[in-house]
DNA sequence: CGAACACTTGAACCTAATCAATGAGTGTGG
DNA sequence: CCACACTCATTGATTAGGTTCAAGTGTTCG
């Protein structure tokens, strides 16, 4: 039962969960495994999308750069998701960089061999298209939220996702957490602000008591009062200037 | 050769591109048709994902609602398209409503039978899986516009993309044209801006000669003008009180 | 120690949301 | 046909929320 060569997370990842051990074992000689240090580049946005891959260890950043300079971060990737979906699909060039956050590794297949997995192992194929379900609605939401909530709540809304470390599932669920090493800036493409902005917020957020903020990092000290203002309870001590 | 039952568009449809006459057949036979008058609703938000559809005629405008009364329009879908993805995936709910905007007819496929088609035939998926892949894509792009471009630049997209009749895919491609039938508020909800700040814009526009504009009604006489706009250049007669 | 980096904070500015009132087209029934 | 209500749209005035500029503080690193 030991003999697989398959590491205990793939067989949890999002595309793989659920899948016989000779079928992983099989998925994962397909692959390759890719390796990055802190800030380095699996891929570039714009380069031709050759590769699919699942996060093994570590954390993954995908940034997406405006030709103004201006950039959003659509996701984090945690061990076990998939990330460069867009090679699953027919997408030519990849849309967004992925940037190590800290030394990561990953499996990676080329589009070719990873469609001819997912036609011998349909349920590999179905993992992946309720992956992509899930993506889908949750930047459908993330659309609604732009137009919809202030700033203010969006930045609580990152929060909350980064503490919990869940960016694709609903997961409202417990699991606390610890703080989390994060720029202004990185927040603030997560959120769709400004770097002022988000400093402003976060600040005034400290004096309350919600967070405890420093160099890189922010840690969420009462997330149901961030929850609160997340839903619009804009009494929370946020006007302005404190 | 004329002895197959199903229509021409869901030969040419998104998910059934490609596909043999006898799997069409097959697929076709497996759905039911579901017929709407204008105005009526498919599917409401929050119902139970139980279907999944393709449009075979008519327009289907897709609607979400948040709980203080904002909408958002995340897709319109034109013949041919699939529409209540979710339902191919795990999801519980639809996530948004689907209304008819003129007279409409769709085939509909439970999820269950959908899956089993999509097991036997690997193409379905496929194509499933690609439109997936497009439309998670373009829901990222829109995230990204919201944050960096003005609310003028939003409303020079939708235009554009309503005159091309193209929601989904990248299409910069020509095919002009025609006066658009759509409500202010629509545009609105599509361009996540507000109903009076479209209403000014297109005023604008129409005195300066780049759109011709009436009760519900938007034709698109300049797309080049529009184009620029919607690249940043702000010269364009934009200023506000005309 | 000096330079680069990450963050803070004040002040000015401006976009776009909102309120309020009016006007124009559509449809219905007397 | 005209009066009525209704929906859709325009426009002015006001204002709040957030971006941006500019200057300054504190930290880390070579």
């Amino acid at each position: 039962m030991s003999c697989w060569g398959y590491p205990a997370v793939l067989a949890e990842s999002q595309p793989c969960a659920g899948l016989e051990p000779n079928a992983l074992e099989a998925i994962w000689r397909a692959g390759e495994i890719r390796e990055a240090g802190q800030g380095e580049r699996l891929f570039a946005q714009g380069e031709p999308a050759a590769r699919f891959y699942v996060l093994l260890s570590g954390s993954v950043k995908l940034v997406q750069i405006t030709k103004d300079g201006s950039e959003a971060i659509p996701g984090l990737i945690a061990p076990g998701e998939m990330f460069a979906c867009v090679a699953a699909t027919g997408a030519a060039t990849y849309p967004t960089s992925a940037i190590a956050e800290e030394p990561s590794t990953a499996v990676g297949w080329t589009r070719a061999r990873f469609e001819s997995l997912m036609l011998r192992y349909p349920r590999l194929a179905e993992n992946t298209r309720n992956a992509f379900g899930r993506r889908l609605q949750n930047a459908r939401e993330r659309v609604l939220e732009m137009s919809t909530k202030t700033s203010e709540q969006r930045i609580a809304a990152v929060l909350l996702r980064l503490a919990r470390r869940r960016f694709d599932r609903p997961a409202e669920g417990a699991e606390l957490r610890a703080p989390v090493t994060v720029s202004r800036q990185d927040v603030a493409a997560m959120s769709g602000t400004g770097l002022y902005t988000v400093s402003r917020t976060l600040q005034s957020w400290s004096r309350a008591g919600l967070v405890e903020v420093g160099r890189r990092q922010v840690a969420v000290i009462d997330p149901d009062g961030l929850t609160r203002i997340y839903q619009g309870d804009t009494c929370a001590a946020a006007s302005r200037s404190g």
